[in-house]
DNA sequence: TTCGGATTATCCCATAATGGGATATAGTTG
DNA sequence: CAACTATATCCCATTATGGGATAATCCGAA
């Protein structure tokens, strides 16, 4: 785990991200195959590897089948949280 | 103007963070000093020079005196529309 | 129109982030 | 342990970013 998250926030909003696909049953696959993209991507953003612009996020939520506007909800309540 | 915009949405995304700056009557130059960042962060943002990860999507809202989740509703509603 | 200040866009370029196939690890199940 | 399945890392050529300096635009006043 060389990798260092780049705040208190953005873990949260990992921890969001991972929650959400876990919830829904999907892995990282599924999740990558429906974005066209690697496995890769998907482990890379969930670890911090990698971040998140925000047209970025609207297409996972939905690659997860997942409102974008709940997801993003949820996550302006785990960054209040923290910090 | 050598700068391609990803994608049409979010050639979206920036009229709208543009539009929303405006129209609280805000400069660059005071965005960016709320965000405690140069100017020429504020303008790449706009320009697509530069990509807006969630936690800074967040931020800029906030800086910008716009409740984050109004401002992610407007952005949702802009990319619909093109695409 | 022209001038000058205000606002925004570009330059430059060293440094940091990303893409993605391959491979290593961790996790599960029998 | 064996055999899978799921997730994390490697590698490293490409591409993106930071931010002070400077250029280009805008815009209202005279």
């Amino acid at each position: 785990m060389t990798k260092s998250l780049h705040s208190v926030s953005y873990a949260s909003l990992l921890d969001i991200l991972v929650a959400a696909r876990h919830h829904k049953g999907l892995t990282q696959q599924v999740v990558a195959d429906k974005l066209r993209k690697p496995q890769s991507y998907v482990a890379k953003i969930e670890g911090g590897e990698r971040r998140l612009d925000i047209l970025e996020f609207v297409a996972l939520a939905k690659a997860m089948d997942i409102d974008p506007m709940t997801l993003f909800a949820d996550v302006l309540r785990g960054i209040k949280k923290e910090t």
